[in-house]
DNA sequence: TTTTTGTGTCAAAACGATTTGACAAAATTT
DNA sequence: AAATTTTGTCAAATCGTTTTGACACAAAAA
């Protein structure tokens, strides 16, 4: 491997002038610096990035940890970060979600170990803050799509801004007897969307079922079970707020094997605009989450904190946008 | 930070004696051994990464260079490797398609520079040898998923295989006229699959159309073109063979809107085994890749290069997995 | 008892870059 | 012409580990 003292040796100068070449840290004479110029080329010259990251206490890569990569999420949140960080010449590290969830002593020394300059969490399922605990405080680190506690910076989605505005689009359609089904309770974005639809509903006269708080797994079987529940026992809906598209797909089919027209008799609303749900028979009206947008956001304050130690605002809110689409064309 | 020769001066050892208790490489006497475990404990020491990695070159990092780091297939892929590289202590940094693409100079230093101990190609769309030319032969190096010519080891799929078996699958169920809806003509993986699947049909007694060259993008829009010109110029097919999921979708719901039922007027077989193709109105016989086993595959290779210097297998090939769902149950 | 072997520890030399104090030589100001 | 400033370069120190040759001391063999 040809360090830069093979450089500075062919080039007939000291180290540190091939560094000020490099850095441009000191000014060196023309002449020289093509010397130099010269001599990296013949010699192929790739500088050291541990020498380097040692040396300036920057190892130039950002981690990324994300409870499940397999989650399309992520992938749209990883363009929005590297779109920001590649160009600035960091590169980004996948911390998988079991490691940081299993392992609390390794996580903490992962952090601590000068190998990442900052951290991004990405959408964790659990909300259990105890392994974060152990990151130092001055540890550069943001959450994006979910909020981990007072404590860290985080980009997050409105989401009773979302619910809202699903329960004033049916009632634009309208649709007038709401109905909803919700992804597992523990989750925050959940009670949240959940709370919003149920007030907009209230504020633009849409009727509230006495039983709101069908939840069930977010997917498929999900949405037939939910919906076989709200047929079945709620009753008398014509509008219903899904927490995500596997869950409004099912939803879907089952009203449909159930005799039922979609949207004529009944209107169904997703959420995170799957890629299906642009195709389905009857294409799902969705919520699209700025996904791409969040991580370009989560970046550029990692790297202004990591760079010049700027504070990361604590809360960073952006919003969903509807997408109309034939399950709500009344 | 605390570094080892404060981790010494409590323990009143030499930094040499905290090495060794930490690395094991020469015996420490039992007392001694205690007390700088003591002081490891009580100043909460984590080694500099950075520093060991110079020390040793080695990072502990391996790249994953994916075209597009949206596509599913990248995640099923990477969660196959960590499976194999956490344990054994090392991480997975993402390089940006886009990054690999456009920038040969940088791709080269980037490989050269030691943050990478090796790294893994996914399934990149592209054919162009170019910026592999400037990675040295030594670096440790494996593609999956696709093959980047003669010199790089690759885990691959049968596509052939593929193909012939869906021939097969069609023949068994009965139908009997194939017909064919390919991806774009430049990639490798849907010429074998083409081959395969026209052998098949012969060797099966399928009729096969004259023209059998319908190349479509891969998404829902490809597979409604695919199917109206399949069913418009091509005429007389029951049994369609699709490049991917997407496709099938589009050309079930081509032919379901052309009055013809699916399957007993015409059966569908995709290829990827989407989420949906379980769930989809009718569910879709498709092939599931092995990208968990490739990515395990791929990585276990590159930990024995890269830790004990044994040569990656030029090619290794696995198999597809026919899943019989609705579309062909005839 | 003397020689050999084995243990446990240390000091010093790497690893490959960047940074800084020093200092000629050249350019500018008095 | 002397004093000052600027410019370009270098030598040496540093970043935080790991590795290795040396050595003291204890245990075993001669």
């Amino acid at each position: 491997m040809v360090k830069i003292t093979d450089v500075a040796k062919l080039a007939g100068v000291s180290p540190s002038t091939v560094s000020h070449v490099l850095n441009g840290k000191r000014p060196i004479s023309e002449p020289t610096r093509q010397r130099v110029l010269q001599a990296i080329e013949e010699l192929n010259y790739i500088p050291n990035a541990n020498a380097r990251a040692m040396k300036s206490g920057l190892s130039g890569i950002i981690g990324f940890i994300a409870t499940d990569i397999t989650e399309l999420f992520s992938n749209r949140i990883i363009q929005g970060v590297e779109s920001v960080i590649v160009p600035s010449g960091f590169h980004l590290l996948f911390v998988s979600g079991t490691e940081f969830k299993t392992n609390l002593g390794d996580t903490m020394a992962f952090m601590n170990s000068r190998k990442l300059d900052g951290a991004i969490i990405a959408q964790s399922i659990t909300q259990d803050h105890r392994n974060l605990e152990f990151v130092p405080p001055e540890f550069p680190l943001i959450t994006v799509n979910f909020d981990f506690g007072p404590h860290l910076p985080r980009i997050i989605l409105d989401n009773y801004k979302g619910g809202w505005e699903a329960a004033e689009h049916f009632a634009r359609k309208g649709f007038s007897r709401a109905g909803l089904i919700m992804g597992p309770s523990n989750r925050i974005a959940s009670n949240d969307r959940q709370t919003g639809f149920l007030e907009g509903a209230k504020n633009f006269g849409l009727t509230i079922p006495q039983r709101n708080f069908i939840h069930v797994p977010f997917d498929f079987q999900g949405g037939v079970k939910g919906m076989e529940e709200l047929l079945d026992e709620v009753g008398n809906v014509d509008a219903v707020f899904c927490a995500n598209d596997y869950i409004a797909v099912g939803a879907i089919q089952t009203a449909i094997s159930r005799g039922l027209r979609v949207p004529e008799d009944i209107g169904v609303i997703g959420f995170d605009n799957r890629d299906f749900s642009e195709f389905w028979p009857t294409t799902i009206t969705s919520f699209d989450q700025p996904l791409y947008e969040m991580g370009k956001i989560a970046a550029q304050y990692l790297e202004d904190k990591i760079l010049n130690h700027h504070e990361i605002p604590i809360q960073t809110v952006l919003s969903s946008r509807l997408i109309e689409r034939e399950s709500t064309r009344h």
